[in-house]
DNA sequence: CGGGGCATTGACTAGTGTCAACGTTCGTGG
DNA sequence: CCACGAACGTTGACACTAGTCAATGCCCCG
């Protein structure tokens, strides 16, 4: 049911992954990519909604999706459906907030089928006093996550339900975007139920708004997938 | 009006700060310690709504405040109310999110009579590079701001107007007392506007059960000053 | 074929926002 | 020193968004 990453994949080398541009070797020479490489381990991949890290954990990697998308949930131990804290696309580092703690704070699951590497942060840092790309390449992911956070956070204040619903969408296509994906057409394996979640709003009230931005030919959200039919109409619901 | 920073205070020795057991150098020798204090800006004390970095402006420093409160803005040159985005207390660092970007996102006030240190990056970063314990500890303090952002996110996620107020204050008395204060009466030179504005709550709300806490004798709220006379009656108001 | 989770839909309601009016405090300048 | 005004705090009435509840349909998976 659950891939345990005690097995590894074969071998998928830093040097030819797709998000190698994103990943904290972006910067290296050849010969320190290779050692790079061996300190990643890359476990199996996970399936719907098994955990990648559990919350209370100790603290020992970072992660990182080759493919896939990464949830955040409060904690995935209680019956009450999960929070769903934040959401990680490839080439976004997975982890940054348990630095400098001994213990994870939250739970990683995978939303859909997704191919991991497991960063040992022990051994980034050992890397990083040598390679000063790589200590500067995790400030630098740090600051990002950090700024991520402010518009997650502004993802939920200040803003009515059709505000979050076009914010939701937008940003989600931005960073799409930004990972060199098409901005108007693309997966999303998230229930509206999780949306919700992550909206701060009742199913029912994201299911409305789903409904009225489809009849108003703005985008429609099925099946897991998203098609926005007409950016204008969403930036329009999305201004404050 | 405003302190411009030009000027310098009277030199106020790292060694010698109240705030040093919380700051970079926390851990460096003497010989560092005053080498450290050389790379450190201390600008004279910044006044009631003054500001301390204006939104938009170049990112060069990070600051700590000596004493004072320091308040981050979403727009200080907009005519309508600020959006109280975070508060910072001294001993928390301030800035960290513009790490990796060149510019700063959002404007920096001093919410009453705030003495601030302006600490270089581009300098922290190369005395980061001879001394390990201070790059390290900008690693610690980013992850730290990550978790405090995370609770400053569950402060206005999935919680009503009772909730929120509470648990305000219990956030508060929490971070005082871990910079070694009294937990149960401190100052808050916010305005209940501000309160409202920092829960995303209209004034009229945060006011209804700010006089509610004090109907039930749980906490007052006044002048500028908090009471909390039974964290029972806080922690049952700020439970989920 | 059956069951469970999810999506859809409508009716109702509680909690907040909005608006308006008034009181209070504080700083400023006459 | 006092008068004034602006900003903030207080209070009540009202509107309205979004949450809750309930029922039904749909779809996927076993």
């Amino acid at each position: 049911m659950n891939s345990t990453g005690s097995q590894q994949m074969p071998h998928v080398s830093c040097h030819f992954c797709g998000q190698r541009a994103f990943c904290f070797p972006s910067a290296l020479p050849r010969q320190a990519l290779e050692s790079f490489d061996q300190l990643v381990e890359r476990p199996l991949p996970f399936e719907h909604d098994s955990v990648i890290v559990q919350s209370g954990e100790p603290f020992r990697f970072l992660l990182m999706a080759r493919s896939g998308l990464i949830k955040q949930v409060a904690d995935a131990d209680s019956k009450q459906p999960h929070q769903l804290l934040d959401i990680y696309l490839p080439g976004e580092v997975v982890g940054l907030e348990a630095i400098g703690d001994t213990h994870v704070g939250s739970s990683f699951l995978a939303a859909d089928k997704a191919f991991i590497c497991r960063i040992p942060y022990g051994k980034l840092t050992l890397f990083g006093l040598r390679h000063h790309s790589v200590q500067k390449a995790l400030l630098l992911k740090m600051g990002r996550q950090l700024r991520q956070r402010q518009r997650r956070f502004e993802l939920i204040y200040g803003r009515c339900a059709a505000n979050k619903v076009a914010s939701f969408l937008l940003d989600l296509s931005t960073r799409l975007k930004q990972q060199g994906k098409v901005p108007d057409r693309f997966a999303l394996p998230l229930s509206q139920i999780e949306i919700a979640s992550y909206l701060d709003l009742a199913p029912e009230t994201v299911n409305r708004h789903l409904r009225r931005l489809k009849k108003e030919r703005v985008a429609t959200v099925a099946n897991r997938e998203v098609v926005i039919h007409a950016f204008a109409g969403l930036l329009a619901d999305a201004k404050r």
